[in-house]
DNA sequence: CCATTATTGTC
DNA sequence: ACAATAATG
C-alpha cells in the first residue's frame, strides 16, 4: 500500500482514552506512518458539554501528566491546548500543517456535535478524520430490541450484549511512534490550575490512587489475581472492600474495557464462572449507562421517567449540608459520605444507601446528590453517575415494580456487620459495641456513656426517623401521581 | 411466650 | 427492598 502523504503529520486527539494499549486510534495513526501530533483539549466552553468535577480534575491533571511521560519515552509531546476543540484543533491544524486526524468516539450530544464539526471541518477540505470505537464495547446504538428501540431495563440489554458476540481481543500497543519533531505551542498543566490549594483538600486522596496507564495495569492485573474469585460473595461489602477500584481509571480510559473483559474471562484458573459473570455485569452496566445516554441525552438533568416530573421534591439547605458533610446521625450513611469527601471514591453499595437516603429520607431532589457525586467523585462518569442516581432515586431505568427505600439501618446490619466501615469512617463511634453501631440513638444511656458519645454533642441525633420518612416519601409518590388541576 | 425465619404484597 | 404477617420451634 502506498502512503502518499507520510510526511504531512496526523494528529492524535486524545480525550477519555489516555492510554497506549488498547488505543485504535492511536494504533491507526501509527500504522498511517505519518508524524504523529498528540494532543489533549481542555474544552470548558463549546455547548452541551459538562465542565469537570473538582475531584475529577485533581484525577486528569496527574493521568496527563503520566500519559504525557509514557509518550515521551516513545519520543512524543503531548500538546495541551484550551478554548473550543473546533478552535484549537482548527489552530493546530494550521500549525503543523496536518491532513488527517483520528480519535476514539465519545458519547453525550455536546461531544458528538463538536467531534461532527470538526470531522466535517477536514472533510471540507479533502482531509482524512477517522473515529474509532475504544470507550466501549459495543456502540451504544447499535444495541437494539427486536423492535429496533433502546433498551430501557439492564437484563434484556445484558442479553443482547451477549448475543452479540465477545468483544474483540485488545490491540497491543503499538511498536513505535514517529513523532511530530517542530515546535507547537502548548498550554502547560499548571495553567489549567486543576489541583486545589486553598484548601488542598487533595492530600487524603493521593494517599489512596495513583493516576495514570501503568498504575490502571497493575490494578487490574493484582485484581484479577486476588480478589476477582470472591466478587460474587465479597462485593457487597463495604469493610473488606474487594472491590476492584478500576472505575476512576476506566472513566479517563487509561485502561479499555476490552482488555479488563479478556482479562476478567481468562482468569478460569482462580476465579470460577459465577464471580467472572458478576464481575463483567458491572462492566456492562457501564455500557448500558451509556447506552441510556445516548438516547437520553437529558439524563443528567430531566427525570428518565416523566411520571416523576411532578414529584415534590423538598428543598432544604440544612438537610443537604448535612447529608454532604456526613452529619446525618445515621452512621452508614456518614460514613459513606466522609468516604468519599476523604478518598474522592465510595463503595457501591453505600453509594446505593446515601443516595437513597438523600431522595427518599430528606426527600431532595436526585440532582443535587449527582452534582455533589460529579463534583466530589475521581471516578465521576458523564454516564454512570446520572443513570445510577436515577436508579437510585426510582426516575430511572429500573425494573423492580415497587417503589425502593433502602433502609439504613438494615442496610448497615447486613452488609457492615462488623462495623468495621462505620468506624473506619466514624471513628467518634469507634468505642461502641458493633451491635449498637447501625443505629446509636437505640444504645442503652450506660453503653454511650461507656463509649465517650453524647448524641447531638459528639455525634448528631438523627435527622429525620426512619418509619416517619418513608412513609412521607410514599406519601410523595401518591401526590406526584394526583392529576393536576 | 418470644425470637427467629419464611411468605407475601407493595410502590 | 422492605415490612407486615404467618409459621415455626
Amino acid at each position: 500500500m502506498t502512503k502518499e502523504n507520510s510526511n504531512t503529520p496526523i494528529i492524535m486527539w486524545f480525550r477519555q482514552d489516555l492510554r497506549i494499549h488498547d488505543n485504535p486510534a492511536l494504533n491507526h495513526a501509527a500504522s498511517s506512518g505519518k508524524p504523529i501530533v498528540a494532543v489533549f483539549i481542555h474544552d470548558e466552553i463549546s455547548p452541551n458539554i459538562r465542565p469537570m468535577g473538582a475531584a475529577q480534575k485533581w484525577w486528569l491533571h496527574h493521568s496527563l501528566e503520566s500519559h504525557a511521560n509514557e509518550l515521551e519515552t516513545r519520543g512524543c509531546k503531548l500538546i495541551l491546548k484550551s478554548g473550543a476543540a473546533t478552535d484549537a484543533i482548527a489552530q493546530l491544524k494550521t500549525e503543523t500543517g496536518a491532513d488527517a486526524i483520528c480519535w476514539n468516539r465519545r458519547y453525550g450530544d455536546g461531544e458528538q456535535s463538536v467531534d461532527a464539526d470538526i470531522k466535517q471541518m477536514f472533510k471540507d477540505e479533502g482531509l482524512e478524520a477517522k473515529s474509532f470505537a475504544g470507550h466501549l464495547m459495543h456502540e451504544p446504538s447499535l444495541v437494539r430490541t427486536g423492535s429496533d428501540m433502546p433498551y430501557r431495563v439492564y437484563t434484556p440489554f445484558w442479553k443482547k450484549f451477549c448475543e452479540m458476540g465477545p468483544p474483540r481481543a485488545p490491540y497491543p500497543a503499538p511498536e513505535q511512534l514517529k513523532p511530530h519533531q517542530d515546535q507547537v505551542s502548548s498550554d502547560t498543566l499548571e495553567d489549567w490550575k486543576f489541583l486545589p490549594t486553598k484548601p488542598d483538600w487533595s492530600k487524603t486522596i493521593a494517599e489512596q490512587w495513583t493516576p495514570g496507564e501503568s498504575a490502571a495495569t497493575e490494578r487490574a492485573k493484582a485484581y484479577m489475581a486476588a480478589d476477582l474469585r470472591a466478587y460474587d460473595t465479597a462485593r457487597d461489602l463495604p469493610g473488606p472492600d474487594r472491590t476492584s477500584k478500576l472505575s476512576p481509571h476506566l472513566r479517563f480510559g487509561e485502561i479499555s474495557p476490552y482488555t479488563l473483559w479478556h482479562q476478567c474471562h481468562d482468569q478460569r484458573h482462580t476465579a470460577d464462572a459465577k464471580a467472572r459473570e458478576v464481575w463483567a455485569k458491572e462492566l456492562v452496566w457501564r455500557e448500558f449507562s451509556y447506552h441510556l445516554l445516548q438516547e437520553w441525552p437529558h439524563l443528567r438533568s430531566e427525570n428518565f421517567n416523566p411520571k416523576f416530573d411532578n414529584f415534590p421534591w423538598d428543598r432544604n439547605e440544612a438537610a443537604l449540608e448535612a447529608w454532604q458533610r456526613g452529619q446525618t446521625g445515621y452512621p452508614i450513611v456518614d460514613a459513606g459520605m466522609r468516604q468519599l469527601w476523604k478518598t474522592g471514591w465510595m463503595h457501591n453499595r453505600v453509594r446505593m444507601i446515601v443516595g437513597s437516603f438523600l431522595v427518599k429520607h430528606l426527600l431532595l431532589d436526585w440532582r443535587e446528590g449527582e452534582s455533589w457525586f460529579w463534583d466530589t467523585l475521581v471516578d465521576g462518569d458523564p454516564a454512570a453517575n446520572p443513570a445510577q442516581w436515577q436508579w437510585v432515586a426510582g426516575t430511572g431505568a429500573d425494573a423492580a415494580p415497587y417503589f425502593r427505600i433502602f433502609n439504613p439501618i438494615l442496610q448497615a446490619e447486613k452488609f457492615d456487620k462488623d462495623g468495621s466501615y462505620i468506624k473506619r469512617y466514624v471513628p467518634e463511634l469507634s468505642d461502641l459495641p458493633t451491635q449498637y453501631l447501625a443505629a446509636p440513638w437505640d444504645a442503652p444511656a450506660t453503653e454511650l456513656k461507656k463509649a465517650g458519645i453524647v448524641l447531638g454533642e459528639t455525634y448528631p441525633k438523627p435527622i429525620v426517623d426512619h418509619k416517619e420518612a418513608r412513609e412521607r416519601a410514599l406519601a410523595a409518590l401518591q401526590a406526584s401521581k394526583e392529576p393536576k388541576e
